[in-house]
DNA sequence: TATATATAGATGCAACTGCATCGACATATG
DNA sequence: CATATGTCGATGCAGTTGCATCTATATATA
């Protein structure tokens, strides 16, 4: 069993063509409002919710599928610009936490309307729920 | 009208976390096998299907959705890989003819069986014909 | 305890990317 | 024709990525 049929080819052509498009229009929107890109978005958004505590880095990996060396770069760009403090991690002389400033969590907020907006505008006025309902469950079935 | 509903949010997040993990997973199978990268063979295929007479650079970037400057870049690797030949441009004194060599399409026939067979196992084996193509069919109204 | 193995995170290097701009030729306009 | 504007493709530079490897600490094993 190898044989891949059409349906298949077609759906992930599609997959490959939408997602680069819309990303890209993500990424376009923040940087033309002054806003970083959508990785720093997600890492906010995951330390945010893993409150006060923060993360392990390689927890943080983990969440926003990026590889160690790219986690370990990415954090020390957001910690640069103020958005994430760095600390020695007590329980483990090896790591470190890291937890969102509160400049972070207002960067944070302030890129949402802009990542809104094309997601409403390329998705949200193109698909009806029910639809973008089922296009979620046919990835997650990947 | 800009709020973006529940499920617009969760086919966007499925959108963008399933086609970065396949990407990549077909990035890694071919890397491991010894061959380039996925953007190379989209550019042989768009090469190849455009018959003998090739694409003028700019044609091409409209296909792979590559910007300007990286078709450029990438033109030269190939070219420099021979898979591809290069030659001035008889009707426009400004461009060049990209055609693809007969490593190339060797190159291209090589890579197929490894690509399609991640393409198999991660799709064609988890969505029914139907419901790749309407995940398909989804995807194309975006 | 001493040693081996595993895990956390950083980093040098080469390759690749995005941005801005350039040089060359083509086309439109006076 | 002369000049302005547009299009094609290349490239310098700075920033980013991938790979391999390193250091330091933690955990397992003898």
């Amino acid at each position: 069993m190898n044989e891949i049929d059409h349906a298949t080819e077609a759906a992930w052509t599609a997959l490959m063509t939408k997602s680069r498009v819309l990303l890209e229009a993500v990424e376009t929107s923040l940087k033309s409002a002054g806003y970083p890109p959508i990785a720093w978005y997600d890492a906010l958004l995951e330390l945010e919710k893993a409150g006060p505590d923060g993360l392990r880095p390689f927890e943080l990996k983990d969440r926003i599928l990026l590889p160690q060396y790219g986690t370990s770069r990415l954090l020390n760009r957001m910690v640069k610009a103020g958005l994430v403090n760095r600390q020695d991690c007590l329980e483990d002389g090896r790591g470190q936490n890291i937890s969102i400033s509160e400049k972070g969590k207002s960067v944070r907020r302030a890129m949402w309307p802009i990542y809104e907006r094309v997601l409403s505008e390329r998705i949200g006025a193109k698909l009806k729920p029910k639809d973008a309902a089922q296009l979620a469950s046919l990835l997650s079935k990947l």
